[in-house]
RNA sequence: AGAGAGGUGGCCGAGUGGCUUAAGGCGCACGCUUGGAAAGCGUGUAUACAGCAAUGUAUCGAGGGUUCGAAUCCCUUCCUCUCUACCA
């Protein structure tokens, strides 16, 4: 959410700034600042009659004490309609306030200048691809094959148990999954990210607090008894950790990374790109989380696209970097890239992972600040990445290592599976 | 899930309707003192919104209510602890 002081101060800067989502908001921010000032002249009105009514209640509590009923009865009297002001006052300023985020709720993050304009996937910018393209022998297959033919993932099974999207990773494909979970872990601990294991389910607060509510409501799979959520991403449980706290300056950089399942109803999106782990309701995923100083955000992003990289060269996958176009950005951030990985058989690019820039929209939201000395408390800036999401991961290792005869484990893998082939 | 006890500042803890502007202590910061330190003494020590400012308003888990006045009384709700039940 974006702050209302800034609203205030940059209104136009603002307006421009989201042309690149292809959004005009001029009237809703006219209409916000509009709003702001009504709040304002409220919240005026409002304390001056509390302020009054404090100073009779201590009034009549003096006289009560001298024994001066008649005198206290007067000057009760008198509070009857200011209490009936400053209460109507207090309703109107709800309203206003109730007005004014509705509107906040809306507004996406301003996207950093440097994101192109554009409307789609299409249009987001390739900055970096890394090594050649691996060829194939004639009788490769795609990865929903190789699961089958050699037994690692197995989707009907899932159908049994749960439903389409819940697979169910068996023997050698199971091991595999846990290999690249521990390798992730282990890769970001050595980079120095904490390691913390969080929640699977998590309250309205904190879906809010990330944004993920009111906007992506249908997205998740909703407990309505405990009105709790399932996670779509460990982002949300690991930079909740944070809401409504105070930091102090020394205390950044705040580094964590954390292995969860994710769920997500992918309400809506199923179409020919979904076979296989291309998109699953259930999936794994590590994730890093960084809550810095605003002034060191942009290195720290490109910090967190470093330590990508990095995991995909020791992977041996060949990948690209993507920064997105202003249609392509998530509501949140100011600033993504995605990193895709090429799966040989399918001929994609798949995206493994989204390297974000929320800068304080979404410690805004959190209420969560720092302290540096002599200042007053400002919102600090928040990211995260993933680092890396599994299934497609585990597709694209299984196209494009394929062999005639089987299908070779990369080999920084090979200590945490014990295998080096299947 | 049932019964009981609780939730007060960074922490501990007093406070059952009005000199509470939340006592007292600990911690922390600064100053005095000292050869240096400790002790001692003094001063300070939350957040948000409004205001140029002085200052005002709100916040004692959260939300309502009673009252001229609520940390204190009432209702709702969340959480914690103890015991019982259940359970990995």
């Amino acid at each position: 959410m974006l702050e209302l002081s800034r609203i205030r101060e940059e209104k136009d800067a603002i307006a421009e700034g989201l042309k690149t989502r292809n959004l005009d908001v001029k009237n809703q921010l006219e209409e916000v600042i509009a709003l702001d000032e009504k709040r304002r002249d409220t919240q005026q009105q409002m304390e001056k009659d509390l302020a009054e009514l404090n100073t009779l209640a201590k009034s009549i509590g003096g006289l009560f004490q001298q024994g001066k009923v008649e005198e206290a009865n007067v000057l009760k009297a008198k509070t009857g309609t200011l209490k009936e002001q400053s209460s109507q006052l207090k309703t109107v300023l709800q309203e206003t306030e109730d007005a004014i985020n509705k509107i906040l709720f809306t507004i996406p993050n301003v996207p950093n200048p440097i994101v192109p304009k554009g409307n789609s996937d299409q249009d987001n910018e390739i900055i970096f691809e890394n090594g050649q393209l691996p060829q194939l022998h004639a009788k490769a297959l795609p990865h929903w094959d190789l699961i089958k033919q050699y037994d690692l993932v197995d989707f009907e099974l899932g159908v049994k148990i749960t439903g389409a999207g819940f697979p169910v990773y068996k023997g050698k494909g199971a091991r595999l999954q846990r290999a690249l979970i521990n390798f992730f872990l282990d890769e970001a601990i050595n980079a120095g990210y904490e390691e913390v294991i969080p929640p699977l389910l998590v309250n309205a607060d904190s879906g809010f607090g990330t944004g993920q509510l009111p906007d992506k409501d249908g997205q998740m799979y909703h407990d309505a008894q405990d009105n709790l959520y399932l996670i779509p991403t460990a982002e949300v449980p690991i930079t909740n950790i944070y809401r409504d706290v105070i930091l102090n300056e020394s205390q950044f950089p705040i580094k964590n990374v954390g292995y969860t399942p994710c769920f997500r109803r992918e309400a809506g999106s199923w179409g020919s790109d979904v076979r296989g782990l291309n998109r699953l309701h259930q999936f794994d995923k590590v994730e890093i989380v960084q809550v810095v100083h605003p002034d060191k955000s942009y290195d720290t992003l490109d910090q967190m696209v470093a330590h990508v990289k990095n995991l995909l060269e020791k992977l041996e996958l060949p990948y690209r970097v993507a920064k997105l176009c202003g249609g392509d950005l998530g509501f949140t951030s100011a600033l993504t890239f995605d990193m895709e990985v090429f799966s040989a058989a399918q001929e994609k690019w798949l995206e493994v992972s989204s390297i974000s820039n929320f800068e304080t929209f979404q410690a805004n939201r959190l209420k969560l600040r720092y302290k540096s000395e002599g200042n007053k408390p400002q919102l600090a800036h928040t990211l995260n990445g993933s680092a890396l999401a599994l299934p497609r991961i585990l597709a694209s290792i299984l196209e494009n290592n394929q062999t005639e005869t089987g299908i070779n484990v990369p080999k920084v893998l090979v200590p945490y599976t014990g295998f080096d082939t299947i």
